[in-house]
DNA sequence: TATAAACCTTACTCTGGCTGAAAGGTCAAG
DNA sequence: CTTGACCTTTCAGCCAGAGTAAGGTTTATA
């Protein structure tokens, strides 16, 4: 199978696969006589392992290095079960900063709202609202 | 005042004001005799109200924009707060995702406890976990 | 007066995770 | 014989800075 076909199975382009191949996350294939890359099932499987795991926001060193215990037979999972916790925790972080982000926005526009928004030296302008409200230091 | 005074005015660092001069964000400063770059009060404001827009998530194009349109002294106050609705939509929806994932990644923690954590090969790994379970077709 | 320290300058490279462009090779159909 | 769909490589660029080098200037202290 030729690298498109792989990109349509797995759901990455083309341009992705050979960046992962760049960078040793996805080993050398096989080539055709013509030079272009050819795939089996097996490379399928470990293509959508790679996108599965970036999809759950690994970066590419933490796939690299669940793959290479992996090649190297010796389980991985505890390490993954670990990262997988870690990797909860920091999105839950995230996740409070965003919807504190998302409140302040949402007031922000609010108070906004309430009074005229075609004063470009006053006090009610938006901008002046940024520059104002936003950057009070912090409680 | 110099560079330093202005980062802690400002919260930002040195690195970052001089970044944001050689994007265009910031007007090239007088200098110093000694070409040393020098600020006043009205540059402190300036970099407040870029800090405060980032701090919001705003892309520097964005402020880029805003900025642009008050130092043409039109009122940028209806694109602010319009751009203000939109990013916290868009926030909004980040931390949707970030939940689906958050719960995804529990949800898979919890299912590999309930195995033996040693087994490479067989359908019980974590590693097949993720190749598996993760990368079903979209419903 | 020497020198150390604290400040400043420009210019360059690096990050992560790709994406785009350029310039070309290969192969089947019409 | 040409068109078009594939494929190949390499280089450059994106965001928003951070890090480092290699130097110039000013101030405080010994």
């Amino acid at each position: 199978m030729q690298i498109k076909e792989l990109a349509q199975k797995t759901g990455l382009t083309e341009k992705t696969i050979r960046y992962y191949e760049s960078v040793g996350l996805l080993p050398p294939p096989r080539r055709l006589p013509n030079g272009y890359r050819d795939y089996d099932e097996s490379d399928v499987e470990r293509v959508r392992f790679v996108a599965g795991a970036r999809r759950l926001g690994f970066a590419i060193d933490d796939v690299q290095e669940i793959l290479a215990l992996r090649d190297r037979r010796e389980a991985p999972c505890r390490v993954v079960l670990e990262l997988l916790i870690q990797k909860a925790d920091e999105v839950q972080q995230r996740i409070a900063e965003l919807k504190r982000l998302e409140e302040e926005l949402r007031r922000l526009h609010a108070l906004g709202q309430t009074f005229p928004t075609d004063d470009v030296d006053g006090k009610n302008c938006v901008c002046h609202l940024i520059s104002t409200e936003v950057t009070k230091p912090a409680p």
